[in-house]
Formats: structure tokens, sequence, C-alpha cells
DNA sequence: AACATACTCAACCGCCCTGTA
DNA sequence: GTACAGGGCGGTTGAGTATGT
């Protein structure tokens, strides 16, 4: 068809707008309505193409544009959008009120796919990097040859440590789609069943919104054996080793181990897990994961999800094959949970399913014991 | 202070879809 | 059925700004 391309008119401008072209619009807009895009400019007054009367007035002048950052529930849902939806950034932008698809696009681009990537995992899929998967192994076998007490070479010392952070980050993800695919059901704050096997992995992973409970963060430490942990009713409970701060509480996620402190309100921030990992590569800090059985949320659990006891992150938790411990020290107040799952009890098909990554990791306990 | 590099985001470009004559 | 206008969308660009050296 040939169509000629509406903006190449000679002596039209382009370019930024003035503050006395957007007045033009805006009056314009207000008065008459946008009517045609393209018989816009000639009724306001203004020397631009249609086209670019409607990206300044849809991008920018239109009143219910929200702009400032965008918040961590946003970011969460534009993560689960995206999930779905791939680049369709005009139909995530109907589910961000306020927020238009060149925003939510410029954001994606320049800050989201950045983590996703950092973090091992294709943007576009939404899936760990096969070719991360497929160099594991060696990158497993690289860490462990390596002994830092007699290397005195940096850039094997850090070597040692990426494979150590990459091999982390695929089995935590792995761990959350695993927890996926075999917990069908799980609960919402309402105690309404959720059935996440349909869902796309990150789904399973950014929707669990963190729940701080700061009634327990003082007063609920665990065991000697496992210091900085504590029990939420039956979840997680996650600390930081080294700074004692409050706690997300992720009953399905033993990514969260890795979240920002709630003071900068991160939900999912996959570069500080990222920068959290990267403390942890280099062994400067000790934290832990402590997996026991749920059943139920509490009432201050409002925000939380809960997975069944069935879900593979008990196989790994110290409950089952660690060195301790820690099974019920439920300080949580107006928590009447039982440690009992209504689920079923740990293990299930999940053991078998992540056999590989035991294999890699627990024939190592040095790594695995760098493993949350 | 000067320069280089990285980052952000408004704006543009070109293609596609839909409605209409 | 075809041609075209209009609008929408996603990809990309580049100027301005921030940060690092």
């Amino acid at each position: 068809m040939g169509r000629s391309p509406c903006c190449d008119e000679s002596g039209l401008k382009k370019g930024p707008w003035t503050p006395e072209e957007d007045q033009k619009l805006v009056h314009h807009i207000q008065k008459h309505g946008h009517g045609s895009w393209r018989a816009l400019p000639k009724l306001a007054g203004l020397n631009r193409c249609g086209k670019s009367c409607r990206l300044r007035w849809t991008n920018y002048l239109r009143p219910d544009i929200k702009r400032g950052k965008f918040s961590q529930e946003e970011e969460q849902t534009i993560l689960h959008l995206h999930s779905i939806l791939g680049n369709k950034w005009s139909a995530i932008a109907t589910h961000l009120p306020g927020r238009t698809d060149n925003e939510i696009k410029n954001f994606w681009n320049t800050h989201l796919k950045k983590k996703l990537i950092q973090m091992g995992f294709d943007p576009m899929t939404h899936q760990p990097r096969t070719d991360l998967v497929s160099t594991l192994p060696y990158l497993i076998a690289l860490a462990s040859m390596m002994d830092t007490s007699s290397s005195i070479d940096e850039h094997a010392l850090s070597l040692q440590a990426e494979a150590i952070q990459m091999a982390k980050l695929q089995y935590l993800h792995y761990l959350l789609q695993s927890s996926s695919s075999n917990s069908n059901l799980a609960l919402d704050q309402q105690n309404n069943p959720i059935n996440i096997t349909n869902m796309e992995p990150p789904f399973s992973l950014l929707n669990v919104k963190e729940n701080i409970n700061t009634n327990n963060n003082n007063n609920n430490n665990g065991p000697s054996s496992f210091p900085h942990h504590h029990h939420h009713g039956n979840g997680i409970l996650i600390d930081d080793d080294s700074s004692c701060q409050p706690l997300h509480y992720h009953p399905n996620l033993l990514l969260s181990h890795f979240l920002d402190p709630p003071s900068q309100q991160v939900s999912f921030n996959s570069q500080s897990c990222l920068n959290n990992i990267n403390e942890q590569g280099q062994g400067s800090t000790t934290n832990y994961a402590i997996i026991s059985q749920m059943d139920h949320t509490t009432a201050d659990d409002n925000s939380s999800w809960i997975l069944p006891s069935s879900s593979p992150l008990s196989s790994i938790a110290p409950n089952n094959n660690g060195p301790s411990t820690t099974t019920s020290n439920n300080n949580n107040p107006g928590d009447t949970s039982s440690t009992t799952s209504s689920y079923g009890g740990g293990g299930g098909p999940a053991s078998s399913s992540s056999s590989y990554w035991s294999e890699l990791f627990l024939v190592d306990p040095t790594i695995m014991h760098e493993l949350p």
C-alpha cells in the first residue's frame, strides 16, 4: 500500500515540546476533545503532526498520569504481567492506572530486564537461562576445585564466587519452579485456594508479598544451632545473621531470604538479591532459612501465601536434611496453628525431581552450606 | 575541573490493525 | 475485494543528566 508517514510533511516541528505547545494542546483538548488527531494540530494552532500530538497527550499531558518512581507493587505487577503477556506494554499498562505503556516499556528496558538478566533469567521467558543451566556442572566443578585457602589469585577467587552465585541462583529458581509445579494448592490471604500450577514461575515468585512481623523480630530467635532465624507461625523465618534486621516472611519462598530490609520496602528486588548473594559468595555472612511445615496463615499474616509442606523447599530444610533442629518455636502472638501441615507431610514428588540439584549440591558440603 | 561513561526517558519511526467508502 | 485513513503499538533513538575516573 505504501502509505506515507504522517509526519513527513515538511515544516512540521519535531523534537521536544515547549511549554507553549503543551498549553495549546491541553487547552484545545480540554475544550474540544482530541477528535481526529490528524486534524487537531491545525485546529489547536500547532505546527506538529497529529501523531506527535497524540503521543504527547497520552504519554505526558493527560491529567490522570501518575509520575514518579514505580512502587514495588507496580514492579511486581509488571514482572508478573510481562511473564504472561510479554512485551504487550499497552495491555500491561491497563493494569497500572496512571502509567503509560511508554513509561512501563522504559522501566522494563532500563530496570527490570537488567535485573532478570543479572539473576540469570531470560527476560523474555522468565525462565532460567539455559546456557547457564548447561554450564552449571562446570561451574560447580570450578567452584569445588578452587581452594580459597591456597590460592591468592583474585581472579580465581572471583570466578569461584561467581560460580557459586550462579549455581545458587539456578538452584533457587529451580526450587521455586518445583514449588509451583508440585504445590497445586496454595492459599491467599483469605484462605482461598490458589492454583499456582499453571502460573508462570515468576508469578509464584513475585506475588508472594512479604509479611514483616515486627512483633516477632526481636524475641523469636531460634536455637543456637541456627542463630538469627525465627519461626513465624509455621512458616519460614529468615534473618540476617549480621544485622538481626526485621524479617521478611515468605512462607513459600526461599528467595525471600535475599530481600532487602523492609525499610526499603522491597518485596522483590533482584538487585538486592544479587547483592546479598554476592556478599554470601564472599563468605562474609552466614544466613539460614528454616523451613517448617505450615498450614495456615496467622491473623497478622495478611499478605502471605501458604504452600503445602510437600513443597520441595522442605526437602532441603534443616528439618529434613540439615544438622538441626528447629521445628517449632512459635512465638507468634495469636498464632494457634499446628506445625502439622494440612496438606500432608514433607517429601513428596519433588524429592525425586530435585535429585539433580541434590546431587550437585549435596556432593559438596561447602556449596550446600552456602545455600540459604 | 574536565572528561568519559552509564543511565534515563521523551519522542520518533515504521509497521500493523481496524473501520470505511 | 480493494484502497486508504486513522489510530495504536512496540522498537529504537538521542539529548539531557548523573556518576565515575
